[in-house]
DNA sequence: GCCGGTCGTCGAAGCGCTTCGACAGTCTCA
DNA sequence: TGAGACTGTCGAAGCGCTTCGACGACCGGC
């Protein structure tokens, strides 16, 4: 199996066709016989053929390499992250690509190489901030991209998301149906809103509509990830806010310590408040109790993007905007 | 910066020489007068000259591109892949190197694929497992390859780790410092260890072995990763062995629910029960309290990866085993 | 003053593939 | 029955780069 490679002229030879027939049978893009489609392919397998990746780019343009950009700074959650990359890599080979992983370390200049080297053909780029430096080149790049979040201006752009606005007033509903008048959205760290991360203002913005149109009180607070201090937090909620009855989480991280301040604190979930949170689905299972939760369908954001990608590429039309609806699951905690 | 690629011909034009001599200017492999080279590299920057990854790659037959494997199955506690994986982008970009992502989905046909069409000039496993189907397939393969963790049978592999044994002793060896007689190890999910883990079957050794070593009484209890489960495993701990005061624990994700239990059960950390987590850092920070913690070095582990895989590349030796010494961080618990 | 040895540069031969145009052979239908 | 349209296959021309051998120009040593 090692030693030099096979190539396409030895399948042919073993094959006793022409090398251009058997990039035919290949790539279909000429009419084969059945005979000689069945000839040429026994021969491939026989021999082990795997066609050159770099003669194939050079030849026809095109590198079947997508390239999966990581996010400047790691605002997301990481595990999340996590997901978005494999369900981008499992869908890309669903059509024939594979994914270089590029970090944020190199900035705009390392898209721009990978770009213009056509090591590969497209762009993913994950939990896109609201003034995103690489943006702008993207604008510009004969490459198509899809951008996994929104930037501020995204005219011009494809980009996904889970519809996190949607996600909020979700939540903010579930709790009214149960009868919660006063509610809370705990949130991102205080970091995250200020740099402008659409995903956290974005449910903020739905939950804050939500909470007007339902006629609940509430109150959205940013929220750090040390137990300390998500436990002041806490605490200084329930203090102010007595009648507090209804909690709306998004901050994978804080979440069991969440749950942990309110055990501290005497009060029960969900008897005494009632606790939804915006989260992978293994986290809010395994919490103390398992938590009623949306979840961040990483999965279907990351085949959508690709989905999405390889349409550009097909030269197709795709919508620019992409909002995938929230699901809710229903657990021990509301 | 759109439109057609600038070519070396086009540079070579731009520049007056040849095209060989832009090549040789880019590798530095014949002797260049300065003034040439620098007449070069103006036109290279004038015209924004990138040159093409597949030409490269079928000229040169190396890629410059390295596979970056991910596990199995996700065994080891996700943040910490995503670590390994940015952690070895960067590493390979300092050599010039980029990274293409490959799950597991497709097994070892995948590993096959990519390296047989010369996408990839050699491989990095994450998250090897004992008995891994993919171990096989490497031994004959062309492209060198180095693993993060360790199979059954390492030989003519090139593999690389924490040192977990170590790790499980370090922890051990801490707590007898600090006077405690009676400890236990709580460790990963009993499916982990089933299936052959390594680095959860060694730190379990290595916990064991200095258990004795320091004439401690210990047990090592595997742990499951919701709250109830982890409540009911140190809860039942705590009343098979009142006298036990210190816990190690090996689990990401147990480790905040180990501590919620704790306060549960009215012990309070460190002074009823100190606890050493062995965990990525920024978790040990954010619990409450802050966790004396060994530290899986994924920056370490990744970088130390990929510079191996590069000695391999360019035929130098390489230790078969290269076990990183584990780093005791004191915080709060202990 | 000539010879052997660098040094710096060039031209050309591939690397393995895709794709275009050509062309026999078949089929269809007036 | 012959013109025209397909079908199935082939040969050859690149794609953009690296690398090998060649070759002036210049050097120092005798």
């Amino acid at each position: 199996m090692s030693g030099r490679a096979v190539t396409i002229a030895e399948v042919a030879r073993h094959a006793g066709v022409a090398v251009s027939t058997v990039s035919y049978v290949l790539s279909g893009k000429r009419t084969i016989s059945a005979d000689t489609r069945r000839r040429v392919l026994d021969s491939i397998s026989a021999l082990g053929y795997h066609p050159h990746a770099g003669a194939r780019s050079l030849a026809s343009k095109r590198s079947n390499v997508i390239a999966l950009v990581l996010p400047l700074r790691a605002g997301m959650h990481v595990p999340v992250l996590m997901r978005f990359a494999t369900a981008v890599v499992t869908a890309a080979r669903r059509f024939d690509h594979d994914v270089l992983l590029l970090t944020a370390d190199e900035g705009p200049e390392g898209i721009r190489r990978v770009a213009a080297s056509a090591l590969v053909d497209a762009l993913v780029l994950m939990d896109v901030e609201l003034h995103d430096r690489r943006v702008p080149l993207l604008r510009e790049l004969a490459e198509p991209s899809v951008l996994i979040g929104f930037p501020a201006e995204p005219a011009g752009l494809t980009c996904v998301d889970l519809d996190f606005a949607a996600a909020g007033a979700r939540c903010v509903a579930h709790l009214a149906e149960r009868g919660h008048r006063q509610v809370a959205l705990l949130g991102a760290p205080a970091v995250v809103y200020e740099r402008g991360t659409g995903f956290a203002r974005r449910t903020r913005e739905g939950f804050t509509a939500a909470v007007a149109e339902h006629g609940l009180e509430g109150v959205a607070l940013p929220c750090e990830e040390t137990f300390d201090e998500v436990h002041a937090t806490v605490a200084g909620l329930l203090a102010a806010r007595p009648a507090l009855s209804g909690l709306v989480v998004h901050n994978e991280a804080a979440v069991n310590h969440v749950l942990g301040s309110l055990r501290q604190l005497g009060r029960r979930v969900p008897r005494d408040v009632a606790v939804v949170a915006i989260c992978p689905d293994d986290v809010a299972e395994r919490a103390g109790p398992p938590l009623t939760s949306v979840l961040i369908p990483a999965e279907e954001v990351g085949r959508e993007a690709v989905r999405l990608v390889m349409r550009k590429l097909e030269g197709l039309d795709v919508p620019d905007a992409t909002l995938l609806t929230p699901h809710l699951a229903v657990r021990a905690s509301t």
